[in-house]
DNA sequence: TGCTTGTTCGGATTCAATTCGGAAAATCAT
DNA sequence: ATGATTTTCCGAATTGAATCCGAACAAGCA
């Protein structure tokens, strides 16, 4: 940001600028949105733009950011009732969680999440990657019987990335060739088969380490 | 495209324009580039890109064909050789050739993918995914046994997504926690486990059938 | 109230994308 | 080969969006 707001009124002005991109955004697409549209909504002049972004690019980090920074507030107050559920149950739950949030605000984030590629979302994900490791982490503390599974950092980067991906994927989808759904539902059963193989697998190794040795 | 290209010299321009667009894309990133740069390193007028092209966008657009249509053409021929591996051993080759393949022509298309979703390439991926599908299918008639996993094509939605960006992103990360070697092992034994852990499943059901029925 | 600091604004400026009309090259017809 | 015709190429001119800037307006304060 050029510039930092001191006053309330300053504050109200970014607020709006960011709330109007949002509804630009929405409505236009990244590519067709100017700062004419952003600032007529705001109900700002162009001008008021600068004294607080940089440019243009710098609204949509902003916007990323906010979106990412609610993705976790919503994630993190989860996170003590989701580690003592069945893992599937606790997959289930958080993209159901996911998904209602959203819709939340006539689907504001959901139109959002369409663009959100476009945007360089990507770019503000670490956070959320951490809060998602920090939820396996916690996850796997309450299970110890988890503790047996192989490779648990390399799972967790796949299950986290590849998820996101195939969420945000399926919601830009405008004729997604299952539903959203059947995706919660594979997801979970996904999670849900890795875990109870690598437990059989590490049940059978422990028997064969105590015959072995 | 504006124009078709008629005589040969207009296809090498056609071409020139794309392969500058490739280096300038890798060099400055998609919102840096400009049509004088790409003009510049083409070696030609900046009026000649909207001969062949309506904007600066159709170039983009037209790029990101090229490399889902490569990438197919990488995939389809090693077809008939995977279907006939374990699935373990299929996904990783298929996996390490990919790598091989964005490291062609001095890392060419790995700079590429790394800007691949803010130039909007999930829209050309549909025949990407088309191919993928196809070999997943092959693959399941050369294995029977394997027809008895429940949910196909939920489950090759969540793979094949979830893989692709799994893979992209990795590759995009400037420093990633897990090795790609480490990435490619995890989603083999993904999707090993996930269809072993189906097949017992099967196998339960069918016994409990009986018994039942 | 008068002074200082913070805020807003929209016309002026800058810069990249796109257009256009004519020149050069290739192709064709005779 | 020559001139007509089509295709290709170009870069100065145009357009329009992003950004800057300095004057006008509001708030905080003594």
């Amino acid at each position: 940001m050029a510039r930092k707001p001191r006053q309330q009124r300053a504050k109200a002005t970014v607020n709006a600028i960011i709330e109007a991109s949002f509804i630009a955004m929405a409505e236009h697409g990244p590519a067709a949105t100017t700062t004419r549209q952003i600032a007529d909504i705001a109900g700002v002049g162009v001008g008021s733009l600068y004294e607080y972004f940089d440019n243009k690019e710098q609204i949509f980090q902003v916007m990323g950011e906010r979106f990412v920074a609610d993705t976790i507030a919503l994630i993190h107050p989860l996170i003590p009732t989701l580690v003592r559920k069945p893992m599937k149950d606790a997959v289930r739950e958080l993209l159901q969680h996911f998904r209602d949030f959203l819709q939340e605000d006539d689907e504001r984030y959901l139109k959002c999440a369409r663009h959100a590629m476009t945007l360089g979302f990507e770019e503000h994900m670490e956070p959320l990657q951490k809060a998602l490791s920090e939820l396996v982490t916690q996850y796997l503390m309450h299970h110890p019987e988890t503790l047996k599974i192989r490779n648990i950092p390399t799972m967790s980067y796949i299950m986290i990335n590849g998820g996101i991906f195939a969420v945000v994927r399926h919601l830009s989808d405008p004729a997604p060739p299952i539903s959203f759904d059947e995706l919660v539902e594979g997801l979970a059963t996904m999670v849900g088969h890795y875990t109870e193989q690598e437990m059989a697998l590490a049940e059978a190794s422990a028997s064969d380490g105590q015959q072995g040795g």
